[in-house]
DNA sequence: GTTGAAAAAGTCCACCC
DNA sequence: GGGTGGACTTTTTCAAC
């Protein structure tokens, strides 16, 4: 799907705030209402706009550790299978393929050490799964 | 804020589609439609929402390249030294400090290869910043 | 793209448990 | 804290242009 300038700036403007009405988008990018309807219909139906979420604060949630694990695999891991294996750990957030020492890397949430423990336990009985190297994260700047 | 049970549902309601009626939520969590805005309007009163936004696909955005860049620092670099360096580089779209081998984790969007070079070397000019290991995003799983 | 009108939803009361 | 009902406004939606 092309998505030409306008899209780009309704976009934008539904990033700062996805429960802005279709008018005052419409004001911001020169369009009437029901054209800016018909534009984020499409930008929804060709999955450009993935969804409308909120933006959590992290303390509200119960898991409150967050930590990246890098995975070294040994030749035999691939992407696909990286995606099953993510897909099988609920604890994982984010799932990357990357270059680089790392064949893939994780974004993983746990309740606590001992839960992050038990996610690391799960993630290295994989075949595959040659080594790993985490990184607790302490803050987001 | 004390935020209970009926209010993560809310939560959850909202991250699946933000744009979702008050009476729609209210019905999934039984509550009434004016009662759920009264809740979702204290919610992003204490921050627990900080706002409604839209997931837009990577491939719409101009910018295509990723990376995690790892910093490793010579002791002298705090993280609030790290915060202000991350909002003096408009390509970093999130920054942590972490714990393990690395300081600091900085994830990079980029036009190209070569603006993500570029965007290498203005962290590395960094006093304080030993060296960085980058590792760049093939896939999201 | 637009306009205009009907339908739906949101907002804000007062009042109740 | 919660619900209901009503009045009013805004938004959504769709047909027609």
């Amino acid at each position: 799907m092309r998505v030409d300038e306008i899209d780009q700036h309704i976009i934008a403007e539904l990033e700062l705030d996805s429960r802005r009405s279709f008018a005052a988008i419409g004001q911001r990018v020169g369009l009437s209402a029901p054209a800016v309807k018909r534009r984020v219909d499409a930008l929804r139906e060709s999955g450009a706009i993935k969804r409308f979420t909120a933006e959590i604060d992290r303390s509200v949630r119960g898991w409150n550790i967050e930590a990246f694990v890098e995975l070294h695999c040994d030749g035999g891991l691939s992407p696909s299978m990286m995606r099953t294996m993510a897909a099988g750990i609920a604890e994982v957030t984010d799932a990357y393929t990357v270059t680089g020492e790392a064949d893939g890397i994780f974004l993983i949430r746990a309740r606590n050490t001992a839960h992050l423990e038990e996610v690391m336990v799960r993630i290295r009985e994989w075949k595959g799964v040659n080594h790993t190297r985490s990184s607790v994260i302490l803050s987001h700047l």
